[in-house]
DNA sequence: CAGGTC
DNA sequence: TCTGG
């Protein structure tokens, strides 16, 4: 087993972890979560300001996690002094990261997370697995066993409407050159979305979720229901009694980017967390 | 009523 | 629009 020290607030791998980043990560009763990044299985726990590694090499887990790259606790202080909202986020939630995700678990687990709570995603994503390798929480299926799916198979799972976009994006990937969602990482956000929001299911919403958390695209603010009332109450306040039309989206997107520079979308995650998940 | 999309 | 928690 392996130990890594980390300074204080730079994680909390439970809260990081079940934020809605990711859906199919399991606590064991031992205290150890277990998820996949890729094929790879990982295994971490946190005691304060410790985390231990089993079964699992530390470059991995550096990666996943994205520990060298920003230290979030001194860039939550910074946001901390200029925005109070942030602050009290911040405060009752410290240490929430953003996970950088297998890109291809991540463009489907985003299919499936239209209009549904954070359970219901995970309970979708679990029986896709099942159904296309028989392993509910194993790694997540490839594009071959996801192509052997039948939209009746995925409705009879309860995916409902999603279903059929599942069936027609996994079709439509399969056109692709191989990598090519993995070549997008780290490309400009709007060539990302460009890329992405020609698949069926994929709005410019879920195509920022998916260049967020699995494409480094860390200005990304994916602008969500509860993301457009905090952006409407706290940084937007022209919008309102605006709707979300695409210009609208842009404009809530942009309040959060010149509020909170390069890495809006970790600061979205924070104040995501607050309104939505605790 | 839920982290939208067409 | 689907549908379950």
């Amino acid at each position: 087993m392996i130990s890594l020290t980390l300074p204080e607030h730079e994680l909390d791998l439970e809260a990081t972890l079940f934020s809605g980043q990711l859906f199919r990560w399991q606590r064991q009763d031992d205290g150890w979560l277990t998820g996949y990044v890729g094929t790879q299985r990982l295994c971490l726990r946190q005691t304060e300001s410790t985390l231990e590694l089993a079964e699992t090499d530390e470059a991995t887990v550096r990666h996943f996690l994205r520990l060298d790259e920003l230290a979030l606790g001194e860039q939550a202080r910074r946001w901390s002094a200029s925005d109070p909202l942030f602050a009290s986020a911040w405060k009752r939630q410290p240490g929430l990261r953003l996970l950088r995700q297998d890109p291809h678990e991540c463009f489907f687990s985003f299919l499936c997370a239209s209009v549904a709570p954070i359970a219901r995603i995970s309970k979708m994503l679990q029986a896709v697995c099942e159904e296309a390798s028989g392993e509910p929480l194993g790694p997540f299926p490839s594009l071959e066993a996801l192509l052997t799916l039948r939209e009746s198979q995925l409705r009879a799972r309860g995916l409902g409407f999603r279903a059929e976009r599942v069936v027609a994006a996994a079709r439509k990937l399969a056109e692709k050159p191989d990598g090519w969602l993995d070549s997008l990482r780290g490309k400009p956000l709007a060539e990302i979305e460009s890329e992405l929001t020609p698949f069926p299911g994929i709005g410019r919403k879920i195509a920022d979720c998916i260049a967020l958390f699995s494409l480094d695209a860390d200005a990304a603010v994916p602008v969500d229901t509860h993301i457009w009332r905090i952006a409407k109450t706290h940084y937007a306040p022209e919008l309102r009694d605006a709707s979300l039309t695409p210009a609208n989206y842009e404009r809530a997107a942009s309040a959060f980017q010149r509020k909170f520079g390069p890495y809006a979308g970790w600061a979205q995650q924070t104040l995501f967390y607050q309104q939505a998940v605790k």
